[in-house]
DNA sequence: CAGATGTCAGAAATACTGATATGG
DNA sequence: CCCATATCAGTAGTTCTGACATCT
């Protein structure tokens, strides 16, 4: 009953326009409940969000290091870490144990990390198809398009437009 | 369907695989760059995410409890009940000490707290304009809309459609 | 030298998991 | 009885911050 949806039409004077007229906030929204749903798509599969998307981007691009995995997994090199540890325990993914040249790791799956990924992918891929089922492919193309290119905005260099001081914000936890 | 599927150019590693072209993966990037640049253009105010956003729901809808504030907020009761505690400590927020007639201590903004809003919300807003700027009026729109409708798509009772297994996903951190 | 990488370590904030008690 | 709320507590996983060494 206490849904944070209601009238709105408290006498507060504010001309606040609703949060939900908020772009960000919708995209919070979604994007909160996609992880939600991908939690528990997951959880049968014994694989936690950050695990499935180090397992997908091996899939697409083998080899890949840690510090790549992470920026791709929207999480730490140290977070990525522990989780190229867990999947290297269970025998999903390989290192080789020393660099060949340089001082990257290139991970690879395994046969099992293959057969996990795809068990995985389906599960997602049917969150995913949830999630747009009410859009039809016109709309999903555009929805994937607008959002590519919000994602660009909010990139690189530019960042001081309102005289807010800027550190380099790679769009992700960095270090 | 959407396996792993080798077929990406990996002459490089900058190449952009399938994973650009799901969904899911751009909404998470939009939605990760969107708090990135909201924690850098918050930081001069002295003001975490999670901070602003109470605010920002209290400013909207005075007298929210914890839980509601909570659920807005897209933390647990428990992270909200911290950030009300500061809020409280720096007088940009008031609780009754005890609650009037059920549990719940309804939360308003002092007038510190309204002008720390309103300095929040046009940084934030400059940001979330950052992130629009390619979009026109009616793309903007567009997205909003699609993205109301895929968080609604995702929301509580329909997720059996494919046989996933499911265990009540509130959409957020719930407890 | 600058830049990226892998690694280590401590501090802080958060989430997750139970448990308890109260109010509607 | 059922449900939501508020609170407490312990565990775990993550982030943040700084630092260091190695390799291109």
């Amino acid at each position: 009953m206490h849904s944070v949806c209601q009238g709105v039409d408290m006498s507060q004077g504010e001309s606040v326009g609703n949060l939900d007229e908020s772009v960000g906030y919708v995209l919070k929204q979604a994007a909160s409940a996609l992880r939600a749903a991908m939690d528990v798509a997951l959880r049968p599969l014994q694989l936690t969000v950050p695990q499935y998307a180090c397992l997908e981007l091996l899939g697409q691009r083998p080899g890949l290091s840690n510090a790549d995995l992470a920026r791709g997994a929207f999480v730490t090199r140290q977070a990525m870490n522990g989780v190229l540890r867990g999947l290297q325990d269970r025998g999903l993914v390989t290192r080789p144990a020393t660099a060949a040249h340089g001082r990257a790791r290139p991970t690879e799956l395994t046969l099992t990390g293959r057969e996990h990924l795809h068990a995985a992918s389906r599960a997602v891929h049917a969150v995913e198809q949830q999630m747009l089922s009410p859009l039809c492919p016109n709309q999903q193309q555009q929805l994937r398009e607008n959002l590519a290119a919000c994602a660009s905005a909010l990139r690189p260099q530019a960042a001081e437009a309102v005289g807010t001081p800027i550190a380099s914000a790679p769009t992700v936890p960095s270090q």
